[in-house]
DNA sequence: ACCAGATACATGACATGTCAAGCACTTTCT
DNA sequence: AGAAAGTGCTTGACATGTCATGTATCTGGT
């Protein structure tokens, strides 16, 4: 047998969360595409566009942000920009850097899709679960995001 | 502004479990790849392959298991017999199906690849949590597997 | 026995992500 | 100023996932 590392209250909460995750992720993306068009790519890019002054990030600055791969982005923002959601702009003072604006269609898109997306959260999430469950919640994911991005750090000025 | 249908503890919950989602299988795959050369996805087939009677599954039956769609394995098993961790052999009895089992370099891989999984499991998320935590981690998210489940089985009696 | 569906699985076309490399411009150091 | 190194972004090749469809087989009603 291959399994028993974890106890079983270990077991159960990471097996379920894993579950939980892949359920609720898809739940979440059939309903936002099934309503907007969009996917879950999209609909990210857009609503940090949305949520910032002048609607307009740097590239890097907004991969960073996203915790995306610079590449992915790019990617993806390519497509957006063939179905005229985004705009890239170039920089003042920068040749090689380029912005990423809305377009008046995707600033459309994401204000139809914000309250699709925040209805599916609140169904199938957030109003299931308690408060004090939220506050829980909450708490483990900031444990665990703090420790992953301090690895990280350290890594990084061991690696290079 | 488009945010504001989640109050400050929501959002809180909900942004930091994604971002928490995000870092973790990030780090783990990176992990699990970097030691043992599988994919998180070889991870898991193999996973369940090597943890029932006989180690063989019906594609089907391990497909819904999973939840996974059964092309998504199809695909993944291919990919998986070209490097020779599984092998599919022919059901007794219905000539349509197919069963997949481990090889024994699959088996080899498992039993190599799992306490690097387990490890990461433990130091990057179980470790971090009291035991009330990992209580409430797993009540939170059986709370929305339940519900998604009851969700998908209301959609299948009325859609098809 | 026969035919109309159901089932089990595979496959092709296409969307999306990763990784490594490529380009063009900027900065830094002398 | 000029070369080396760094930055910001794109790109191509390839891995992986989805969706619709194809193919073979099986089942149930006549």
């Amino acid at each position: 047998m291959v399994s028993r590392w974890l106890d079983p209250t270990e077991e159960r909460a990471w097996r379920s969360y894993r579950r939980m995750f892949t359920l609720l992720e898809g739940q979440l993306s059939r309903e936002l595409t099934a309503a907007t068009g969009l996917s879950t790519a999209d609909y990210t890019v857009l609503s940090n566009l949305v949520e910032i002054e002048g609607r307009r990030w740097r590239i890097t600055a907004l991969a960073d942000h996203m915790q995306w791969s610079q590449s992915r982005l790019s990617h993806q923002i390519r497509r957006m920009e063939d179905r005229g959601l985004v705009r890239r702009e170039h920089v003042d003072g920068d040749a090689r850097g380029a912005h990423v604006t809305l377009t008046k269609h995707g600033l459309a898109a994401i204000r139809e899709a914000a309250p699709v997306h925040f209805a599916g959260v609140r169904r199938h999430f957030i109003d299931l679960l308690r408060p004090a469950q939220l506050k829980t919640m909450g708490a483990i994911a900031e444990r665990v995001v703090t420790h992953l991005r301090e690895l990280d750090e350290s890594a990084e000025r061991v690696g290079g």
